[in-house]
DNA sequence: CGAAAACCTGTAAGTTCTGACAGCTTAAAT
DNA sequence: ATTTAAGCTGTCAGAACTTACAGGTTTTCG
């Protein structure tokens, strides 16, 4: 529980080149910290209709399959809680389901039974429309991993971000093309007033230039982003950051 | 810097209903952790032209000032970082400016002279495409706060989370309508097709529906969402998170 | 039952977008 | 000095979207 250790898995984290690495990593973090098991996974928007997702994962293999097989992600209150949060979630204040929620209520219990009794829930969202969520979870009874759970939550909680950074340079170096396709200044603004439900003709006077150019601009934005049309190429550049070029 | 002072940080943010509440628990996470000045800013993409911009600053007030006033967001690195990752940046960690970058060097230079010697930066981005920045300052040189900023790290990190959650929460109740506008799952499927590039007359046959439903409802989902036309709609979904409903 | 909401479908005129054609200027880089 | 990229502009036909009209069924809830 010391901070040495805490630093020392953020550079491992930051050194490592492959998700076998992070596996690795993952594993010490939950020796170190008390905990049993390990998931973290992580969906990026590459498409919103299929968005790709990343397993990262320590649980018991037929939990995991079941887990998907079964699509108990839909149901799962973790995870419902880590699209809508920024903060952990201790297992232990999970609110119980409504009683007339019974696929909730029968959920949780398989998971006891697969030896996940207690543990936290570590959402993480990237300035790129990922999201992303680390579970660490024990066997003991929450009673019990109460206050351990409750003391490691700053150091694991800083670990987990560390944890999808580099699982973002992983993905993007071996697996797929997070392709930052770049838009000149004029295309993003284009874009942007396209996606403030502007016509071609209304952005070329905020412009200053003729209809023809806007949608020019908008015909090769769409060509570097790889969509198929005009309404495509704002979902992407919207997902990916693209718009919104200033903070202030 | 014990734990039970960050416990008892993050209740009261929990607690927190106003503005004014949350300035002055910054203060004292200032305090407790060794730092001289905070400065929260959030970015929320209520409009993606007009982003509503929400500051609770314990910066010098002249510095703030001329920070706002002469664009230095645009200029700052830590902005920048706080932008594209979700780890803590300290200060001390920054690189320095390309050699030929007159602005940022003399922006540092500024920073350090109003009493801003050493700190750090805590990102956050929120599930709803909100992105926030907490910086924690103080006038020690970088040497000697070193040590004590990587041991409070993981502490603040964590109340930085708690801390955008309440202004979320106060946000919303008090000043601007982070209106849910709920849609229905037809029109919810109907935007999220559109969003993929997909024509009307493509999103009826994959939803085995005539043309005219689709246009249908996704006029009704333009209404709901109070813009102006599909391009508007389509972003307005993205960024409000009401597509991609499975995480699965 | 009656009302509301989700869901579904049609026509027609007008507007906007798309794709394919062709060509210009200016500033930075080799 | 030549190339490259960004930025800019035009026309035209056909596809797609918008708006405004007018209807329908099914499910849910009070």
């Amino acid at each position: 529980m010391t901070p040495a250790i805490c630093q020392e898995i953020i550079e491992a984290l930051e050194a490592a080149g492959t998700v076998e690495e992070i596996h690795e990593i993952c594993s010490r973090v939950c020796a170190y910290y008390g905990f049993e098991h390990f998931a973290y996974v992580a969906r990026i928007p590459v498409s919103l209709a299929k968005p790709y997702m990343c397993y990262v994962s320590g649980f018991p293999e037929e939990w995991r399959d079941r887990y998907l097989g079964l699509g108990y992600m839909q149901i799962d209150p973790v995870v419902h809680h880590c699209l809508k949060h920024v903060t952990p979630l201790p297992w232990d204040t999970l609110m119980p389901p409504e009683k007339g929620d019974k696929p909730v209520w029968q959920f949780m219990g398989e998971a006891r039974e697969f030896g996940l009794k207690s543990g936290v829930s570590l959402p993480m969202h990237g300035g790129f429309g990922e999201t992303a969520l680390l579970s660490l979870t024990s066997n003991e009874s929450p009673e019990k991993s109460q206050s351990r759970i409750r003391a490691a939550l700053p150091y694991v909680y800083l670990i987990s971000a560390y944890l999808h950074e580099a699982m973002r340079r992983v993905i993007a170096s071996e697996q797929i093309d997070l392709n930052k396709a770049e838009l000149t200044e004029r295309e993003k603004e284009c874009l942007l007033w396209a996606a403030e439900g502007k016509t071609s003709w209304e952005t070329a006077q905020i412009l200053h230039v003729s209809e023809r150019t806007v949608i020019f601009h908008l015909q090769n934005a769409a060509k570097k982003l790889n969509v198929v049309n005009r309404q495509h190429a704002i979902a992407r550049a919207v997902v990916m950051g693209l718009i919104t070029p200033q903070f202030g």
